[in-house]
DNA sequence: ATGCGTTGTCAACGCTTGTTGGCCTACACT
DNA sequence: AGTGTAGGCCAACAAGCGTTGACAACGCAT
């Protein structure tokens, strides 16, 4: 038995996750993608057609918050903190849209789409109002993109050094006043 | 009268700090650079001798921290959100250096440096504690850069819309917690 | 006027990139 | 056995990159 068409596209899908995560957009390479998932260049384009479209295919990401208005009222910030910090261990889904959102537009689009579509409700929910709702959204992901940037990307040692719980700590309460916090 | 090889210098310098700050280090190529200069491709090359060289001349970036210790202790906290913001928006060395330094190693680097070397000891004069002021330096990092990764590179819509006073409004008290707040 | 050093131009190099088309190879089915 | 089809490989393409070296044009000193 043969490789079937679908192991192929995992393959290359895994390997463009891995590369585009740590990489960017420009120099991961379709070459260096094929190496890792052990085929041959062409075979990506076949089953992708484009790099563009590869792209589009790995940069699937969702952050799956919880309902914050089912916990505690002073909870939602730590809730969150934790959540954030999970969901951005387990996939790099967001590593991948954040160094290439940097130079590519329609990873910044991607970026845009999640926090205004997924944090943004979530938030509106919890202030009773969309319009207010979308501002404490953006002030979140300043503080939630922020960390990320330090920890993952630039690998601030301060930052790097932190425990998950610390930063619950830490930006548990930030959170906390940017969602439910007077304006 | 030619243009003196310090004209030539300074236009180059200057295409390419708005080159490598709208673009980042890859896209911002010599052609593009030299043609925004309006000189040759090889010009760039006599006088910085290389790609590397004339990106470590253009990202050069100093933070003008005010003496934070001088200000009203509960002053703290306000008072650098406002100067960070100010110092953002008139120098376009840190867009480089966050455009860059997702993918740049150097430029990684020169950002560990700058909050390290220049946030880490005010923040630890705060703290009375070196060791403590470079984690105080680390978390306000994660919330400043955060800001300008959504303001100015995502372009998060919610974050654009923030005027100058309501950031101040709202991060001074973050940044007043992460510097003299209780651990 | 002659020479020289500086400023600028031009063409090309070697390399890497995304992308394409043709050609094998192995399996499933008749 | 023969054939069709799907998976895979190879070589090449055009374009763009950083970089180089040779050569022309200019201004100032002698």
């Amino acid at each position: 038995m043969r490789r079937t068409s679908q192991d192929a596209k995992d393959a290359i899908l895994a390997a463009a996750r891995e590369r585009f995560a740590a990489d960017g957009y420009d120099r991961a390479t379709i070459r260096s993608i094929a190496a890792d998932a052990m085929i041959d260049p062409a075979m990506v384009m076949r089953y992708f057609g484009s790099k563009e479209k590869l792209f589009a295919a790995a940069a699937d990401f969702d952050l799956r918050l919880p309902d914050l208005s089912a916990v505690p009222a002073d909870r939602v910030g730590t809730t969150l903190a934790a959540h954030l910090i999970r969901r951005w261990e387990e996939d790099d889904g967001l590593m991948i849209l954040m160094r290439a959102g940097v130079t590519h537009q329609d990873a910044a689009e991607r970026m845009r789409q999640i926090f205004a579509g997924q944090l943004g409700p979530v938030a509106g929910r919890l202030a009773g109002d969309p319009a207010e709702g979308a501002r404490r959204a953006g002030l979140v992901a300043t503080q939630a993109l922020g960390l990320a940037l330090c920890r993952y990307v630039i690998h601030l040692p301060p930052v790097v050094a932190l425990t998950p719980e610390e930063i619950v700590d830490w930006l548990g309460p930030t959170f906390q006043r940017y969602l439910t916090g007077a304006s």
